[in-house]
DNA sequence: CACCGGATTGGCT
DNA sequence: GCCAATCCGGTGT
């Protein structure tokens, strides 16, 4: 049986490690009495205080960021380019701002929401591989920020689908990193070998990272 | 209270 | 490949 993710998962200090074990996972929304599904294929690390590239880097807490502390298993989106909602897991102990940002997932039922939302046929490659694209797919929004994780019940929550080995990982360089320095180049990013539902094909992860 | 810019996307050249 | 869309959080006056 397919069971939901419980907070041990979450609740971990290496946050490099939850990022790769959300591969595989199963992404469920139930919106608006819609339900969607999704595997994650794709996710990037982002690790305050250290981190640059991270809204809370130097441990800022403000408006926005106050939620990068909450208990692990909530749930962190923001807007970006007051477009696009960016879907982000919480983990590791309270006040701890470790978050992991999905890239891209693999829509596995209620492809017929998805469609409607994203006005695009069901199927197509482009309906899920980007953090704003799965997100509009999923019915994700910023009204969903600070909710979580933990309970099967309207909202949102993961559960487990399918194991994904080491070997099947690709690391690489996050995507974004202009001002983040020395940060660019970390390998926080992670994405399943060879999936087609990622936002970048593996041959131009080789090619950025190398 | 005004201004700046972004963990992106999709449409047009 | 280039660039506009679109708006809120963060910062400084």
């Amino acid at each position: 049986m397919k069971k939901i993710l419980p907070e041990s998962f979450y609740h971990r200090h290496d946050i490099l490690q939850v990022s790769k074990d959300l591969l595989g996972k199963k992404l469920v929304s139930s919106i608006g009495g819609r339900q969607t599904s999704g595997m994650i294929v794709e996710t990037e690390a982002y690790r305050a205080p250290d981190d640059k590239a991270s809204h809370a880097y130097g441990d800022k807490l403000t408006e926005r960021t106050k939620t990068m502390f909450a208990p692990a298993g909530t749930v962190y989106v923001y807007i970006c380019y007051g477009i696009h909602h960016l879907f982000n897991v919480v983990t590791a102990d309270e006040g701890m701002a470790h978050v992991i940002l999905v890239r891209a997932v693999e829509p596995l039922s209620g492809l017929e929401h998805m469609s409607v939302r994203r006005k695009m046929e069901a199927h197509k490659k482009e309906m899920c591989n980007g953090p704003g694209k799965f997100t509009r797919a999923m019915g994700i929004t910023k009204a969903l920020n600070n909710n979580s994780l933990l309970h099967k019940k309207e909202g949102l929550w993961i559960e487990d689908h399918i194991e994904i080995l080491a070997k099947d990982i690709i690391e690489g360089p996050r995507v974004g990193m202009a001002t983040a320095e020395e940060c660019s180049n970390w390998p926080w990013r992670f994405r399943i070998k060879n999936n087609q539902w990622t936002s970048k094909p593996d041959t131009v992860w080789y090619e950025k990272y190398w």
